[in-house]
DNA sequence: AACATAGATGTAATCGTTTACAACAAAATG
DNA sequence: CATTTTGTTGTAAACGATTACATCTATGTT
């Protein structure tokens, strides 16, 4: 064998890599034949199959991507858009995308669109030269208007975040329950008065969803929301809302902020001004991103299965390739709460 | 336009996407005319090009890369191999990665490695399955053994850590000076008893560099290190090693973590453990992700210019993919000391 | 005026697969 | 035993771009 395989290499039978004619001609058999014994095995008897593979091993042949994309029209690649690929949590859920897109053979084109419809639009475009099957969408913006898409959408599955005007399924965690589940958490622990940090609640479900929970859960107490601050996803947020709770006449005893980033950003602040959490004021995240567990204090919030999120996203979005007409439902996730240090029974 | 435009779609002069015959056909010129308009303008004549331009826009017509990548032999995707795309530095660097890549015109293919051997062989016969051109590596481990790769070695370029053991240009911190620079900052606060968290400095560059710098900046003031653990990159190694500090006899008062990450984890083991950063004692941490800024204690660090790794390394890689023969120089970019509150004078 | 040169375009082969269809043998059916 | 069915393989035409080469015109040169 290794005496064959040197020959290969000198004999000048073919001379860059190796293609499916060498492999082919190797085997003695006609292209189709390779063909199938590659995607198909079942139909090539036994004996042409143990053939075509021992050639295929002799050769070194590996498939040519782009032809076979060229042919059969599809790319095996999935796009994903997301605003940064660097936000934590965003991270987190791609991991589990490009596993399991990985597992089933296809690729991950990832880019950032940094919201920019611009780049939405161009990358989009991605689909349409075939460089990508379908698309899945992170950050909630439509990549371009509706009425641009109807002619010819590919498949999209919305990931974290439903996007607005577009209807496409959705994996994501139910954060309506879970905002009131932390949220009533608080409430037992004796707090009364209670803050929220949301998220961008205009541009993004997922923020939308945290705020209605939280107003409903306290409605359902009687209690009125004893502060709001409307913000971004990030930690320069969260400390810009330190700064006006710090100035309240009646400060919140307990704030829900609208993710663990706005959280530390918080907590980050009220410390470089002398307060202390939770001994000054108990604050939970929302996210559960690796640093929740080692920031100080360690951070109460709400666990995203970030992993299962980018599973099933694939797994939706894999069907949805497989069968275009089909219009599968949107999977909503729970998420659990994780209780930690940074809030406190309030004692007055 | 607009009537024409419905008229193309109506009159049924093609089916489904328009191509490049359909262009052709709809500015009177041959596919070749209209290959060139697109490749290379300036050899077509002003009339003609304002013809085929006109085509294009009215038939809607994009590429299909798929078809132009076969011919090409080119795919215009760079394939990203990093350990863990969640890892909060890594991310970053991807970020400026990315967007130097797309300004460029090339798709990213991101892949987890998990240093997995068995996976980063797979991801790395996208090159030879024409899914990519190129290669960067993002954790400084061979994708496959040396010998398999000489015979037909794509252009990689290998970014924040050498890669051991194979040749190819480098981008990353010097991560020497830097870790050199910061404890030197230590010494200058006053601190004799001195300890250094490490990376798996066996297996990086860049753990490796930073534990010499440890030790020759000491060893220039005739000092001993008074404690190093050889860990992880993440947070429970900086909190395991914190369980370690404090069963120490003579316990260093201050430590030098290899990245941000590892300091997080110590500060955080050593708060839940009754000890105050940085009363108790200085650290400081490497990188400068984000969440140092905004962590308690925040964090002095080393800055990493984790956006002009990206570029450069993009940059890099694109002249390689031009000039294969070219072996371009490695790129050793200073990091930069960013004093916070984590470190500070030593008071016996 | 004859000829070389540069510029613009077309013709047709090619990249490496996949797959509809045809062809044939062997097995199953009547 | 004739006929249908099943299983296996080959032939050749796509897929949609790029590009070497040929062709033709217009311009410049001597």
């Amino acid at each position: 064998m290794k005496v064959e395989s040197t020959k290969m290499k000198n004999s000048g039978l073919y001379n860059g890599t190796p293609t499916l004619q060498d492999v082919a001609k190797y085997a003695q058999v006609s292209t189709a034949t390779v063909s199938r014994a590659l995607s198909q095995p079942d139909v090539v008897s036994k004996s042409t199959l143990r053939r075509v593979n021992k050639a295929i091993e002799e050769t070194g042949y590996v498939v040519n991507e782009a032809a076979r994309s060229l042919r059969r029209k599809k790319s095996g690649v999935l796009l994903v858009m997301v605003p940064s690929v660097s936000s934590p949590f965003f991270s987190l859920v791609m991991r589990g995308l490009e596993a399991t897109a990985t597992k089933a053979g296809y690729g991950i084109l990832t880019a950032n669109t940094d919201d920019d419809t611009l780049k939405e639009k161009r990358l989009f475009s991605y689909v349409q030269q075939n460089r990508a099957d379908a698309v899945l969408i992170l950050g909630g913006r439509p990549p371009v208007k509706k009425e641009e898409l109807l002619e010819n959408m590919p498949p999209i599955v919305a990931v974290n975040e439903r996007i607005v005007g577009l209807d496409v399924p959705t994996v994501a965690v139910d954060g309506y329950h879970a905002a009131k589940e932390i949220v009533r958490y608080l409430l037992g622990l004796g707090h009364t008065r209670l803050g929220h940090i949301s998220g961008p609640a205009d541009r993004t479900s997922s923020a939308a969803d945290r705020l209605q929970g939280f107003h409903d859960i306290l409605k359902e107490s009687d209690l009125e929301p004893g502060w709001t601050f409307n913000t971004e996803y990030n930690m320069e947020s969260g400390a810009l809302a330190a700064r006006e709770w710090i100035t309240l006449p009646e400060r919140p005893t307990a704030v829900f902020c609208s993710c663990d980033e706005v959280a530390f950003g918080f907590n980050s602040a009220l410390y470089r001004n002398g307060f202390r959490v939770p001994r000054d004021v108990s604050v939970v995240g929302f996210d559960d991103v690796p640093l929740a567990e080692f920031s100080i204090p360690s951070l109460t919030t709400i666990r995203q299965p970030h992993l299962d999120i980018g599973i099933q996203a694939v797994r939706l979005l894999l069907r949805l390739i497989q069968n275009p007409n089909e219009t599968p439902e949107s999977v909503y996730l729970k998420g659990d709460l994780i209780i930690r240090e940074s809030a406190h029974r309030y004692q007055n």
